[in-house]
DNA sequence: AAATATTGTTCGGCTCCTGAACTAAGTCGG
DNA sequence: CCGACTTAGTTCAGGAGCCGAACAATATTT
């Protein structure tokens, strides 16, 4: 895929830019095959053993690498193996949804050293305050960590200009500024990014399902629905960051009404609210409110209820698996990646909703057969381990050239 | 916007390759600044002079560029300055399109100093025989030129690994080699690319309005709908070739049936023959045949028309605009480009139907303000330009690195 | 013990960028 | 008319970094 060069903004090579490549790619392959030799790396990237070594030393020296136990072979010198160093880097993970926030300590290798989740308050300013204290909390709780950034997770989109939350529809929040207090009260560079987005760069980072798939998109379904685009192995942000809001491409001209202004909006049909609301008007009482909170149940025990039988939950499913593929369809059809990953509490019920959305989709997209359709496991947090990968993607990422 | 490293298809760094990456940023920007001294361009791309001079005495020698009249400045000594030479390549486009292929002959500054239309036949192995013999012509006709590859514009899509062409609908080829034939005919590399995918590269490389914009998005309208899309200043084109089949979209589920199988898609609803088929069905009166060739007029008599004050023929074209901004409301909000271009017969109507697709686009998406929606000029000869450009990336693209 | 295989290091040679010094060629002010 | 100043372009030493060959280290096999 050839790209333009942005005359508007492009780095020229200088003597240390072919270094700043190899040294990236190294660190991806040894991330890749650790625990490697440096032989292997010489072969796995056809740099000579030379500039390998040459590059290793200076991994080492920056506590990237470290070196491990000895290898063993049929004949000839034991290599000795690098990997990367876990406890170089600490990287705060905060993924940021309407009812809860989730903060969490990772290291190098994706795995979480501490986790915990405190009420996402109404008032953004006060929240964010407290959010940076228990950030400061939690620095000075491991303080022998190298921390190296926080990736934040936000429900809505943010400009990429100002790196300012444009609108969280489900958080009620407007034109805020989340950057700024974090960075303030912790010291450290604050990367946000829109909560689908994530998940698209942490199955693209760290799934199981993405190596070497350069094109795919998450599907991330809550009260609303946002889609994540990874195109040619990067995100898909668009003009000023808002790419990805095909909740609201209109399925249905004469469908219910969505909070945008329009009818039949996608995220109205297909949503976890959706659901709610078939739940609700399948039978004839409109409030069986389960959890007496509302008139409609909450999503998670429509969840429930069909587990346990109930056919009017389980016909909600249906309905909003029945949606879901439409949707799903058009991003099949116009984008044909090749993994669409949906993330979100629906996919608790995907051995019912899966084959519905694999039916429509097969229907309905003439390039049905490029595309794997996936749940992404709930456990595996997505959208956190979408905030490291979204710091990470500095040191392990392409270099900005041209 | 950071780019995951394919560990299955990079390439390492080596001693040349910072000269590789500095060529290319000069080469564009001469091309841009053109005519251009040396010092200018050191100050434009940050570059030492001397290493300007060293890669201009490359260029010099390769004879990418020449050095041509003297500057003057109120002060100092004289520039001299530089520009593309335009005598240096020849590229050989050709638009291969259901009723006529045309064969052009472009320079660096993608004009064209030779062009000819033949029809285009049924036979595919035929056609391309016929079509390689007027190739060798072409080249024998102008035996001075240094021919640098063939772009070619196909009417479907084109397998990314094989480089066949999957299915040309309104051809009805299928599974074809074309890239062989030519190739053999003329000894010249051979490019293909989609038809709007092209559009879009034309666009991007030789647009009026695409300076900066990496975003952008055509929508090629003939007999059916394709889109190409260039994101983050690169062509997206998806799992195995097969993005931009937005065409088959699902608009209406209960329109009009499909070539594909589908109802409503919305080249049904707002291509050319959706048009036509509009146009009969207003009035009462089914074959109202213009041309007397078929039932259906063709949608240049239904253009004609509606200038003429036709009011059949202008309420079919409105139906079509109504359809054709429904489905770039979708775009819009799913991708949020800077631009979309819009290419086709229908653009000669741009006054009417332009408005019509603004209103709609403004109606149905919350992101209409990021995108501006343009009518590609007819006599730009978009697809001609595009395919230039497909050869021309491989000198002028950014270095594949990493 | 010698031959062979494999890892990792060292070093000269090459490419290429930087930056300072230098040459070339113009204007301007006295 | 001439020297001061300005700008364009070239030359050259110095340093970063890759390559490739030679070499040292270490293991297995004969």
């Amino acid at each position: 895929m050839v790209r333009k060069i942005d005359l508007n903004n492009f780095q020229v090579a200088r003597s240390e830019t072919a270094r700043d490549i190899n040294r990236r790619i190294l660190l991806n392959l040894i991330r890749k095959h650790q625990p490697v030799s440096r032989a292997d790396l010489s072969r796995h990237s056809g740099l000579q053993r030379s500039t390998v070594s040459s590059i290793a030393e200076q991994l080492l020296a920056e506590r990237w690498v470290t070196e491990g136990a000895m290898g063993h072979l049929p004949r000839g010198r034991k290599p000795t193996f690098l990997h990367l160093n876990r406890d170089r880097v600490g990287i705060i993970a905060i993924d940021l949804r309407p009812l809860k926030t989730t903060i969490a300590l990772a290291g190098l290798d994706n795995r979480f050293f501490a986790q915990e989740s405190i009420p996402t308050g109404k008032d953004p300013v006060k929240f964010l305050k407290q959010l940076g204290g228990r950030l400061c909390d939690l620095m000075k709780a491991h303080p022998h960590v190298c921390y190296e950034g926080i990736g934040v997770a936000l429900p809505g989109r943010v400009d990429l200009s100002t790196k300012r939350l444009f609108f969280a529809p489900n958080l009620g929040w407007r034109d805020l500024d989340v950057k700024t207090p974090l960075e303030q009260a912790t010291g450290l560079a604050v990367e946000l990014e829109n909560d689908a987005n994530t998940c698209a760069l942490a199955e693209l980072w760290s799934g199981q399902h993405a190596d070497g798939v350069p094109n795919m998109l998450s599907v991330a379904v809550t009260e609303g629905i946002g889609v994540g685009m990874i195109l040619n192995g990067q995100l898909v942000r668009g003009s000023t960051g808002v790419a990805g809001e095909f909740g609201h491409i209109a399925l249905h001209e004469d469908g219910p009404l969505c909070n945008c202004g329009n009818h039949g909006c996608w995220e109205v049909m297909a949503s976890n609210s959706a659901a709610s609301r078939y739940y609700g008007r399948t039978g004839s009482a409109r409030n069986h409110a389960v959890n007496g909170s509302g008139i409609l149940p909450e999503f998670q025990d429509i969840l429930q209820l069909a587990k346990q039988g109930d056919v009017r939950a389980g016909e909600a499913l249906d309905q909003m698996a029945h949606h879901l593929g439409a949707g799903i369809a058009i991003l099949v059809t116009g984008l044909a990646p090749e993994m669409i990953i949906v993330v979100g509490e629906v996919t608790r019920a995907w051995k019912r909703v899966g084959p519905i959305i694999e039916k429509i989709v097969k229907q309905r997209s003439v390039t049905w057969a490029t595309t794997r359709i996936i749940a992404a496991d709930p456990a595996e947090q997505t959208r956190l381990r979408g905030t490291v990968a979204l710091v990470l993607q500095k040191h392990f990422g392409a270099p900005s050239i041209a």
